[in-house]
DNA sequence: ATCTATTGTGATTAAGCACTCACTATACTC
DNA sequence: GAGTATAGTGAGTGCTTAATCACAATAGAT
């Protein structure tokens, strides 16, 4: 037992599950340990601080699914499968891992404070994209930065109504219609 | 001094501001207290306890706002303009109290627990607005729930990026952009 | 002017929190 | 098997927090 990575992969899963249900703030350490079933103390053997813990498990995710959207990006489709891939990707994390994009999605209201401007993002990914389909003439004109931001709004906010109970579909069979209503708003039909 | 409804505006007022500014948890009730100009005792006059000081707050600024959706919803113009109405209405709110509608979004992720079912809310007017716009066949098929969130995701999405310094330039100006969006994604054209 | 109900005060309290530390258990090296 | 570095433990610490309460100030009623 010289190597603690079991013990930090057990730590890593719970507090983002907890995360995810209960907020940040609302998670205490000793909900961790009781989750992971180890004790308290053990948590400080991996990380420094709470805050550490946070905004490591934040960043190595965020980073994880951010390159994964570059793929599609960079990926030989055409614009508008680009896109269909992007959002069946989302609806396929929201599926599989609910508590996974939850965690994710506290990025935003400040839960988890702001993402280091370098980081390749979900909006950073579409945006570059929206760009690109513009100066081809495929996407309508706009502030590419706001289209994305629509287009991200699409999707995620229904992830959020879901979570709450207020869409009970399954969220995957949603992806046809995100898929359409994205491209409304950009323009491609 | 009979009447601590002064008191009680400060105190609601402050309150909401640092909700919208650090997230409940992270506001306390000494912050509050500070903020109004007023004794950490004086709150527990006016609330039972820091949750129903928030519960309170949130309710009213909620039911306000919906049922001044509702007011555009059940005017008498026709289905594009009140989508557009609402959407200006949107933008105004954002762009003359920040605090007001970043505070009313924390609805989301949970920071503030559920919406009692039988609340007027945003969505809600938004939905029966949309399945009223399918029955006359002016707006295409499609889960309302569904396409409520969507919609209500164009707007919200960029505010959200809006409060966090990743679209910079007035919130107003947006006004025209979201509602073409909005139409695209409900079929709007 | 006196009485009374309401509003405001702030030191105090009890609970909960993140974090520490002296200690134990384990497994690799030689 | 002795030595050592790492991983795990959990009672303990000091701080912060929401909430209380005995008291003071105020304003309307009589």
């Amino acid at each position: 037992m010289r190597d603690g990575t079991a013990t930090r992969n057990k730590i890593n899963r719970v507090a983002m599950e907890l995360f995810a249900e209960k907020g940040v703030t609302e998670t205490t350490t000793k909900d961790m340990a009781a989750g992971a079933g180890i004790a308290e103390g053990t948590i400080y053997r991996h990380y420094k601080s709470k805050d550490e813990l946070v905004r490591k498990l934040f960043l190595s995710l965020y980073e994880e699914q951010g390159s994964s959207l570059l793929e599609i990006a960079s990926s030989e489709e055409d614009l508008k499968q680009k896109i269909a891939d992007m959002i069946a990707r989302f609806c396929q994390l929201f599926a599989e891992d609910k508590a996974l994009f939850t965690f994710l999605l506290l990025t935003q209201h400040g839960q988890l404070k702001q993402v280091p401007d370098d980081m390749i993002t979900p909006v950073v990914v579409l945006r570059d994209l929206i760009a690109q389909g513009q100066n081809a003439g495929a996407i309508k004109q706009g502030d590419p930065d706001l289209m994305a931001a629509m287009v991200l709004g699409v999707v995620v906010q229904p992830a959020v109504f879901h979570v709450y109970g207020r869409l009970t579909q399954d969220y995957k069979s949603f992806t046809q219609d995100l898929t359409e209503a994205a491209w409304g708003v950009l323009g491609l039909n």
